[in-house]
DNA sequence: GTCTATACTTTGATAGAC
DNA sequence: GTCTATCAAAGTATAGAC
Protein backbone atom coordinates (compact mmCIF):
# COMPACT_ATOMS: atom_id res chain seq x y z
CA UNK A 1 0.00 0.00 0.00
CA UNK A 2 2.65 2.29 0.83
CA UNK A 3 4.47 1.89 -2.18
CA UNK A 4 2.61 1.37 -5.99
CA UNK A 5 3.67 -0.66 -8.27
CA UNK A 6 4.74 2.17 -10.28
CA UNK A 7 6.85 3.59 -8.21
CA UNK A 8 8.42 0.59 -6.51
CA UNK A 9 11.94 -0.31 -6.93
CA UNK A 10 12.75 -2.75 -9.50
CA UNK A 11 13.86 -5.19 -6.69
CA UNK A 12 10.75 -4.49 -4.68
CA UNK A 13 8.66 -5.17 -7.73
CA UNK A 14 10.42 -8.23 -8.17
CA UNK A 15 9.40 -9.31 -4.79
CA UNK A 16 6.28 -8.33 -4.91
CA UNK A 17 5.73 -10.15 -8.32
CA UNK A 18 7.47 -13.53 -6.98
CA UNK A 19 5.23 -13.17 -4.05
CA UNK A 20 2.49 -13.60 -6.26
CA UNK A 21 2.94 -16.13 -8.50
CA UNK A 22 4.37 -18.61 -5.77
CA UNK A 23 0.77 -18.44 -3.96
CA UNK A 24 -0.60 -19.68 -7.11
CA UNK A 25 2.08 -21.38 -9.21
CA UNK A 26 4.68 -22.84 -6.71
CA UNK A 27 7.93 -22.48 -6.61
CA UNK A 28 8.63 -25.07 -9.53
CA UNK A 29 5.73 -23.94 -10.99
CA UNK A 30 6.78 -20.09 -11.52
CA UNK A 31 9.48 -19.36 -14.17
CA UNK A 32 11.72 -16.05 -13.77
CA UNK A 33 10.74 -15.51 -17.35
CA UNK A 34 7.15 -14.59 -16.09
CA UNK A 35 8.32 -13.17 -13.22
CA UNK A 36 10.46 -10.22 -14.58
CA UNK A 37 7.37 -9.79 -17.02
CA UNK A 38 4.59 -9.47 -14.24
CA UNK A 39 7.40 -7.47 -12.36
CA UNK A 40 8.04 -5.27 -15.63
CA UNK A 41 11.48 -5.57 -14.94
CA UNK A 42 14.47 -7.21 -17.78
CA UNK A 43 15.57 -10.56 -17.09
CA UNK A 44 19.00 -9.65 -16.09
CA UNK A 45 18.08 -7.44 -13.41
CA UNK A 46 17.03 -10.99 -10.84
CA UNK A 47 20.45 -11.78 -11.27
CA UNK A 48 21.77 -8.42 -10.42
CA UNK A 49 19.44 -7.97 -7.58
CA UNK A 50 19.93 -11.87 -6.33
CA UNK A 51 23.03 -13.29 -7.44
CA UNK A 52 21.79 -16.64 -5.75
CA UNK A 53 19.77 -17.08 -8.71
CA UNK A 54 16.20 -17.99 -8.21
CA UNK A 55 16.68 -19.73 -5.05
CA UNK A 56 18.34 -17.15 -2.97
CA UNK A 57 14.93 -14.85 -4.81
CA UNK A 58 12.93 -17.70 -3.02
CA UNK A 59 14.28 -17.42 0.11
CA UNK A 60 13.83 -13.73 0.22
CA UNK A 61 10.59 -14.03 -1.20
CA UNK A 62 9.82 -16.96 2.13
CA UNK A 63 10.91 -14.67 4.71
CA UNK A 64 9.17 -11.69 3.40
CA UNK A 65 6.27 -13.34 2.91
CA UNK A 66 5.97 -15.38 6.00
CA UNK A 67 6.83 -11.80 7.97
CA UNK A 68 3.39 -10.55 6.30
CA UNK A 69 1.71 -13.23 7.22
CA UNK A 70 2.79 -12.70 10.87
CA UNK A 71 1.76 -9.11 10.77
CA UNK A 72 -1.53 -9.64 9.29
CA UNK A 73 -2.44 -12.35 12.05
CA UNK A 74 -1.19 -10.28 15.20
CA UNK A 75 -3.38 -7.84 13.71
CA UNK A 76 -6.52 -10.15 13.96
CA UNK A 77 -5.86 -11.07 17.02
CA UNK A 78 -4.69 -7.13 17.95
CA UNK A 79 -9.03 -6.32 16.96
CA UNK A 80 -10.44 -9.46 18.58
CA UNK A 81 -12.10 -9.14 22.01
CA UNK A 82 -10.40 -11.94 23.14
CA UNK A 83 -7.74 -14.75 22.32
CA UNK A 84 -10.81 -17.41 21.39
CA UNK A 85 -12.36 -14.44 19.21
CA UNK A 86 -8.83 -13.98 17.35
CA UNK A 87 -8.33 -17.59 16.53
CA UNK A 88 -11.78 -17.81 15.57
CA UNK A 89 -11.17 -14.64 13.41
CA UNK A 90 -8.12 -15.69 11.95
CA UNK A 91 -10.43 -18.88 10.69
CA UNK A 92 -13.19 -16.64 9.22
CA UNK A 93 -10.52 -14.15 7.48
CA UNK A 94 -8.77 -16.70 5.83
CA UNK A 95 -12.39 -18.22 4.51
CA UNK A 96 -12.98 -14.99 3.44
CA UNK A 97 -10.19 -14.28 1.54
CA UNK A 98 -10.61 -17.45 -0.15
CA UNK A 99 -14.09 -17.00 -1.15
CA UNK A 100 -13.31 -13.39 -2.23
CA UNK A 101 -10.52 -14.30 -4.57
CA UNK A 102 -12.59 -17.50 -5.80
CA UNK A 103 -10.16 -19.96 -4.29
CA UNK A 104 -7.05 -18.43 -6.20
CA UNK A 105 -4.42 -18.26 -3.83
CA UNK A 106 -2.67 -20.54 -1.15
CA UNK A 107 0.03 -19.78 1.64
CA UNK A 108 3.34 -19.54 -0.24
CA UNK A 109 5.02 -21.15 2.67
CA UNK A 110 3.19 -23.72 2.73
CA UNK A 111 3.32 -24.75 -0.85
CA UNK A 112 7.03 -24.28 -1.72
CA UNK A 113 7.74 -26.33 1.68
CA UNK A 114 5.69 -29.57 0.47
CA UNK A 115 7.37 -28.49 -2.84
CA UNK A 116 11.27 -28.20 -2.10
CA UNK A 117 11.65 -29.82 1.55
CA UNK A 118 13.51 -32.86 -0.12
CA UNK A 119 15.47 -31.30 -2.33
CA UNK A 120 16.05 -27.62 -1.87
CA UNK A 121 17.84 -27.42 1.70
CA UNK A 122 17.99 -23.29 1.57
CA UNK A 123 14.13 -23.03 0.74
CA UNK A 124 13.63 -25.95 3.38
CA UNK A 125 14.97 -24.13 6.23
CA UNK A 126 13.83 -20.86 5.10
CA UNK A 127 10.22 -22.51 5.62
CA UNK A 128 10.89 -23.99 8.84
CA UNK A 129 12.25 -20.55 9.61
CA UNK A 130 9.06 -19.09 9.21
CA UNK A 131 7.10 -21.90 11.45
CA UNK A 132 9.22 -21.20 14.02
CA UNK A 133 8.15 -17.72 13.91
CA UNK A 134 4.56 -17.84 13.49
CA UNK A 135 4.99 -20.49 16.26
CA UNK A 136 6.71 -17.76 18.23
CA UNK A 137 4.65 -15.17 18.17
CA UNK A 138 1.34 -17.18 18.18
CA UNK A 139 2.80 -18.35 21.52
CA UNK A 140 3.18 -15.06 22.72
CA UNK A 141 -0.42 -14.45 22.28
CA UNK A 142 -1.22 -17.56 23.93
CA UNK A 143 1.29 -17.00 26.92
CA UNK A 144 -0.12 -13.06 27.57
CA UNK A 145 -3.42 -14.93 28.19
CA UNK A 146 -2.19 -16.87 30.67
CA UNK A 147 -1.08 -20.56 29.45
CA UNK A 148 2.48 -20.94 30.52
CA UNK A 149 5.30 -21.46 28.06
CA UNK A 150 4.85 -25.54 27.25
CA UNK A 151 1.00 -24.84 26.48
CA UNK A 152 1.10 -21.87 24.81
CA UNK A 153 3.61 -23.55 22.52
CA UNK A 154 1.42 -26.66 21.72
CA UNK A 155 -1.61 -24.58 21.77
CA UNK A 156 -0.10 -22.32 18.77
CA UNK A 157 1.38 -25.05 16.93
CA UNK A 158 -2.05 -26.73 16.77
CA UNK A 159 -3.92 -23.36 15.52
CA UNK A 160 -1.37 -22.90 12.84
CA UNK A 161 -1.23 -26.66 11.91
CA UNK A 162 -4.87 -26.93 11.88
CA UNK A 163 -5.56 -23.45 9.92
CA UNK A 164 -3.09 -24.75 6.95
CA UNK A 165 -4.52 -28.06 6.94
CA UNK A 166 -7.92 -26.58 6.54
CA UNK A 167 -6.78 -24.09 4.33
CA UNK A 168 -5.29 -26.85 1.57
CA UNK A 169 -8.29 -28.56 1.61
CA UNK A 170 -10.97 -25.78 1.46
CA UNK A 171 -9.19 -24.20 -1.29
CA UNK A 172 -8.90 -27.91 -3.04
CA UNK A 173 -12.56 -28.53 -3.09
CA UNK A 174 -13.55 -25.02 -3.57
CA UNK A 175 -15.25 -24.41 -0.43
CA UNK A 176 -14.58 -23.17 3.24
CA UNK A 177 -16.69 -25.56 5.30
CA UNK A 178 -12.81 -27.47 6.19
CA UNK A 179 -11.67 -23.98 7.60
CA UNK A 180 -15.84 -23.23 9.34
CA UNK A 181 -15.12 -26.27 11.34
CA UNK A 182 -11.77 -26.05 11.87
CA UNK A 183 -12.12 -22.54 13.55
CA UNK A 184 -15.37 -23.99 15.75
CA UNK A 185 -13.36 -27.11 16.90
CA UNK A 186 -10.01 -24.86 17.27
CA UNK A 187 -11.83 -21.91 19.07
CA UNK A 188 -13.45 -24.46 21.50
CA UNK A 189 -9.74 -26.09 21.71
CA UNK A 190 -8.76 -22.43 23.11
CA UNK A 191 -11.63 -22.03 24.90
CA UNK A 192 -11.60 -25.59 27.18
CA UNK A 193 -7.74 -25.32 27.76
CA UNK A 194 -8.21 -20.88 29.02
CA UNK A 195 -11.10 -22.50 31.65
CA UNK A 196 -9.25 -25.42 32.70
CA UNK A 197 -6.21 -22.76 33.35
CA UNK A 198 -5.67 -22.18 37.61
CA UNK A 199 -5.95 -18.75 37.33
CA UNK A 200 -8.66 -17.40 34.96
CA UNK B 1 4.23 -55.82 -2.28
CA UNK B 2 1.85 -58.20 -4.19
CA UNK B 3 4.17 -57.06 -7.35
CA UNK B 4 7.47 -56.83 -7.61
CA UNK B 5 8.87 -53.59 -9.56
CA UNK B 6 10.57 -56.05 -11.73
CA UNK B 7 6.72 -58.33 -12.52
CA UNK B 8 4.56 -55.34 -12.45
CA UNK B 9 3.46 -54.22 -16.20
CA UNK B 10 4.94 -51.02 -17.42
CA UNK B 11 1.64 -49.37 -17.08
CA UNK B 12 2.17 -50.67 -13.38
CA UNK B 13 5.04 -49.69 -12.60
CA UNK B 14 5.03 -46.17 -14.19
CA UNK B 15 2.35 -44.99 -11.79
CA UNK B 16 4.20 -46.43 -8.93
CA UNK B 17 7.37 -44.29 -9.85
CA UNK B 18 4.72 -41.19 -10.57
CA UNK B 19 3.77 -41.44 -6.91
CA UNK B 20 6.52 -42.07 -5.33
CA UNK B 21 8.25 -38.76 -7.46
CA UNK B 22 5.05 -37.19 -6.76
CA UNK B 23 5.98 -37.54 -2.91
CA UNK B 24 8.99 -35.99 -3.13
CA UNK B 25 9.27 -33.51 -5.81
CA UNK B 26 5.43 -32.38 -6.28
CA UNK B 27 3.61 -32.27 -10.09
CA UNK B 28 5.56 -29.92 -11.79
CA UNK B 29 9.27 -31.07 -9.92
CA UNK B 30 8.52 -34.21 -11.29
CA UNK B 31 9.39 -34.86 -15.03
CA UNK B 32 8.51 -37.37 -17.39
CA UNK B 33 12.30 -38.02 -18.52
CA UNK B 34 12.50 -38.91 -14.85
CA UNK B 35 9.59 -40.92 -14.86
CA UNK B 36 10.40 -43.39 -17.30
CA UNK B 37 14.12 -43.71 -15.95
CA UNK B 38 12.47 -44.67 -12.57
CA UNK B 39 10.23 -47.05 -14.18
CA UNK B 40 12.76 -48.65 -16.44
CA UNK B 41 9.90 -47.78 -19.04
CA UNK B 42 10.32 -46.49 -22.59
CA UNK B 43 9.09 -42.70 -22.93
CA UNK B 44 6.99 -43.55 -25.35
CA UNK B 45 4.98 -46.18 -23.61
CA UNK B 46 3.52 -42.93 -21.18
CA UNK B 47 1.90 -41.58 -23.92
CA UNK B 48 0.61 -45.13 -25.15
CA UNK B 49 -0.44 -46.03 -21.26
CA UNK B 50 -1.95 -42.13 -21.24
CA UNK B 51 -3.19 -40.57 -24.54
CA UNK B 52 -4.07 -37.68 -22.29
CA UNK B 53 -0.24 -37.16 -20.96
CA UNK B 54 0.68 -35.69 -17.77
CA UNK B 55 -2.40 -34.48 -16.70
CA UNK B 56 -3.66 -37.99 -17.44
CA UNK B 57 -1.25 -39.90 -15.36
CA UNK B 58 -0.98 -37.39 -12.93
CA UNK B 59 -5.29 -37.63 -12.01
CA UNK B 60 -4.84 -41.67 -12.03
CA UNK B 61 -2.11 -41.07 -9.95
CA UNK B 62 -3.83 -39.34 -7.12
CA UNK B 63 -6.74 -41.14 -7.10
CA UNK B 64 -4.56 -44.69 -6.58
CA UNK B 65 -2.50 -42.65 -4.02
CA UNK B 66 -5.39 -41.21 -2.18
CA UNK B 67 -7.19 -44.87 -1.83
CA UNK B 68 -3.56 -46.28 -0.80
CA UNK B 69 -3.77 -43.66 1.79
CA UNK B 70 -7.59 -44.53 2.87
CA UNK B 71 -6.71 -48.68 2.63
CA UNK B 72 -3.70 -47.36 5.20
CA UNK B 73 -5.33 -45.21 7.80
CA UNK B 74 -8.57 -47.56 7.72
CA UNK B 75 -6.34 -50.59 8.86
CA UNK B 76 -4.55 -48.76 11.58
CA UNK B 77 -8.26 -47.57 13.06
CA UNK B 78 -8.94 -51.32 12.79
CA UNK B 79 -6.15 -52.29 14.80
CA UNK B 80 -6.66 -49.96 16.84
CA UNK B 81 -8.93 -50.75 20.76
CA UNK B 82 -11.38 -47.62 19.71
CA UNK B 83 -11.37 -44.89 17.84
CA UNK B 84 -9.68 -42.50 20.18
CA UNK B 85 -6.76 -44.89 19.93
CA UNK B 86 -7.28 -44.77 16.28
CA UNK B 87 -6.90 -41.15 16.05
CA UNK B 88 -3.92 -41.27 18.63
CA UNK B 89 -2.19 -43.78 16.49
CA UNK B 90 -2.81 -41.89 12.47
CA UNK B 91 -0.72 -39.47 13.91
CA UNK B 92 2.00 -41.67 15.55
CA UNK B 93 2.14 -43.34 12.37
CA UNK B 94 2.66 -40.51 10.56
CA UNK B 95 5.55 -39.14 13.20
CA UNK B 96 6.90 -42.44 13.01
CA UNK B 97 7.21 -42.73 8.75
CA UNK B 98 8.69 -39.18 8.70
CA UNK B 99 11.94 -40.30 11.40
CA UNK B 100 12.15 -43.76 9.49
CA UNK B 101 12.04 -42.05 5.99
CA UNK B 102 14.66 -39.04 7.16
CA UNK B 103 11.29 -36.85 6.11
CA UNK B 104 11.51 -37.37 2.36
CA UNK B 105 8.21 -38.07 1.66
CA UNK B 106 5.40 -35.70 1.76
CA UNK B 107 1.40 -36.43 1.07
CA UNK B 108 1.41 -36.33 -3.03
CA UNK B 109 -2.47 -34.95 -2.54
CA UNK B 110 -1.81 -32.34 -0.24
CA UNK B 111 1.10 -31.55 -2.32
CA UNK B 112 -0.67 -31.00 -6.03
CA UNK B 113 -3.67 -29.94 -4.40
CA UNK B 114 -1.47 -26.56 -3.23
CA UNK B 115 0.57 -26.81 -6.74
CA UNK B 116 -2.56 -27.28 -9.10
CA UNK B 117 -5.84 -25.29 -7.63
CA UNK B 118 -5.37 -22.67 -9.61
CA UNK B 119 -4.05 -23.70 -12.86
CA UNK B 120 -5.01 -27.30 -13.81
CA UNK B 121 -8.66 -28.13 -13.33
CA UNK B 122 -8.76 -31.86 -13.87
CA UNK B 123 -6.04 -31.94 -11.14
CA UNK B 124 -7.58 -30.14 -8.84
CA UNK B 125 -10.96 -32.15 -8.79
CA UNK B 126 -8.78 -35.02 -8.37
CA UNK B 127 -7.18 -33.65 -5.30
CA UNK B 128 -11.03 -32.55 -4.43
CA UNK B 129 -12.15 -36.12 -5.16
CA UNK B 130 -9.53 -37.81 -2.65
CA UNK B 131 -10.35 -35.46 0.47
CA UNK B 132 -13.97 -35.78 0.20
CA UNK B 133 -13.41 -40.05 -0.02
CA UNK B 134 -11.29 -39.76 3.36
CA UNK B 135 -13.85 -36.91 4.48
CA UNK B 136 -16.83 -40.27 4.19
CA UNK B 137 -14.69 -43.18 5.11
CA UNK B 138 -13.56 -41.32 8.26
CA UNK B 139 -16.83 -40.00 8.99
CA UNK B 140 -18.33 -43.68 8.76
CA UNK B 141 -15.60 -44.62 11.32
CA UNK B 142 -17.20 -41.82 13.48
CA UNK B 143 -20.22 -42.38 12.91
CA UNK B 144 -20.00 -45.97 14.09
CA UNK B 145 -18.53 -44.70 17.35
CA UNK B 146 -22.05 -43.25 18.11
CA UNK B 147 -21.70 -39.61 16.62
CA UNK B 148 -24.63 -38.44 14.19
CA UNK B 149 -23.95 -37.64 10.31
CA UNK B 150 -23.25 -33.79 10.74
CA UNK B 151 -21.56 -34.39 14.13
CA UNK B 152 -18.76 -37.20 12.63
CA UNK B 153 -18.25 -35.24 9.27
CA UNK B 154 -17.11 -32.59 11.41
CA UNK B 155 -14.53 -34.37 13.16
CA UNK B 156 -13.73 -36.18 10.40
CA UNK B 157 -12.58 -33.49 8.23
CA UNK B 158 -11.18 -31.94 11.93
CA UNK B 159 -8.89 -34.68 12.35
CA UNK B 160 -7.77 -34.79 8.35
CA UNK B 161 -6.91 -30.85 8.55
CA UNK B 162 -5.29 -31.58 11.18
CA UNK B 163 -3.03 -34.43 10.02
CA UNK B 164 -2.23 -32.95 6.55
CA UNK B 165 -1.12 -29.37 8.39
CA UNK B 166 0.91 -30.76 11.05
CA UNK B 167 2.63 -33.05 8.50
CA UNK B 168 3.74 -30.01 6.74
CA UNK B 169 5.05 -28.62 9.54
CA UNK B 170 6.74 -31.48 10.77
CA UNK B 171 8.74 -32.54 7.39
CA UNK B 172 9.68 -28.92 7.24
CA UNK B 173 11.02 -28.49 10.26
CA UNK B 174 12.43 -32.25 10.44
CA UNK B 175 10.81 -32.57 13.86
CA UNK B 176 7.82 -34.85 14.89
CA UNK B 177 6.95 -32.19 17.35
CA UNK B 178 3.76 -31.06 15.51
CA UNK B 179 2.49 -34.11 14.84
CA UNK B 180 3.06 -35.48 18.25
CA UNK B 181 0.90 -31.97 19.91
CA UNK B 182 -1.77 -32.48 16.93
CA UNK B 183 -2.31 -36.14 17.73
CA UNK B 184 -2.29 -35.47 21.95
CA UNK B 185 -5.09 -32.41 20.89
CA UNK B 186 -6.95 -34.08 18.25
CA UNK B 187 -7.31 -37.55 20.66
CA UNK B 188 -8.30 -34.95 23.50
CA UNK B 189 -11.08 -33.43 21.12
CA UNK B 190 -12.25 -36.72 19.97
CA UNK B 191 -12.49 -38.24 23.90
CA UNK B 192 -14.06 -35.00 25.17
CA UNK B 193 -17.12 -34.94 21.66
CA UNK B 194 -17.24 -38.71 22.40
CA UNK B 195 -18.17 -38.19 26.56
CA UNK B 196 -20.60 -35.50 25.44
CA UNK B 197 -22.67 -38.30 23.67
CA UNK B 198 -25.79 -38.50 24.81
CA UNK B 199 -25.54 -42.34 24.90
CA UNK B 200 -21.61 -43.74 25.45
C1' DG C 1 2.40 -52.82 -28.59
C1' DT C 2 7.40 -51.59 -27.85
C1' DC C 3 10.78 -48.47 -28.31
C1' DT C 4 13.78 -44.63 -30.48
C1' DA C 5 14.54 -40.34 -32.32
C1' DT C 6 13.25 -35.93 -32.65
C1' DA C 7 10.42 -31.54 -32.69
C1' DC C 8 9.27 -27.66 -30.21
C1' DT C 9 8.94 -24.96 -26.04
C1' DT C 10 10.44 -23.28 -21.76
C1' DT C 11 13.61 -23.44 -18.15
C1' DG C 12 17.53 -21.19 -15.38
C1' DA C 13 21.61 -18.87 -16.29
C1' DT C 14 25.38 -15.95 -18.61
C1' DA C 15 27.83 -12.60 -21.59
C1' DG C 16 28.26 -8.37 -23.03
C1' DA C 17 26.49 -4.00 -25.29
C1' DC C 18 24.85 0.32 -23.72
C1' DG D 1 23.04 -0.28 -13.28
C1' DT D 2 19.90 -1.34 -17.30
C1' DC D 3 18.72 -4.21 -20.76
C1' DT D 4 19.21 -7.64 -24.79
C1' DA D 5 20.73 -11.72 -26.94
C1' DT D 6 21.85 -16.12 -26.43
C1' DC D 7 23.24 -20.60 -24.22
C1' DA D 8 22.78 -25.43 -22.70
C1' DA D 9 19.62 -28.29 -20.51
C1' DA D 10 15.22 -30.04 -19.45
C1' DG D 11 10.32 -29.77 -20.22
C1' DT D 12 6.19 -32.05 -22.86
C1' DA D 13 4.70 -34.06 -26.89
C1' DT D 14 4.80 -36.51 -31.47
C1' DA D 15 6.22 -39.34 -35.53
C1' DG D 16 7.39 -43.40 -37.08
C1' DA D 17 10.55 -47.61 -37.31
C1' DC D 18 10.35 -52.15 -35.59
Amino acid sequence: MATSAATATTKERILDATAALFMRYGYTGTGLKQIVADANAPFGSVYHHFPGGKEALGVEVIHRSGAMYEELVMSVFDAADDIVGGVRDCFAGAAEVLRATDYADACPIETVALEVASSNEPLRIATAEVFERWTAAASSRFSAAGFDAPAARELAIFVISQLEGAFVHARASRTTEALDVAGKIAATVVEAALRDLPVS
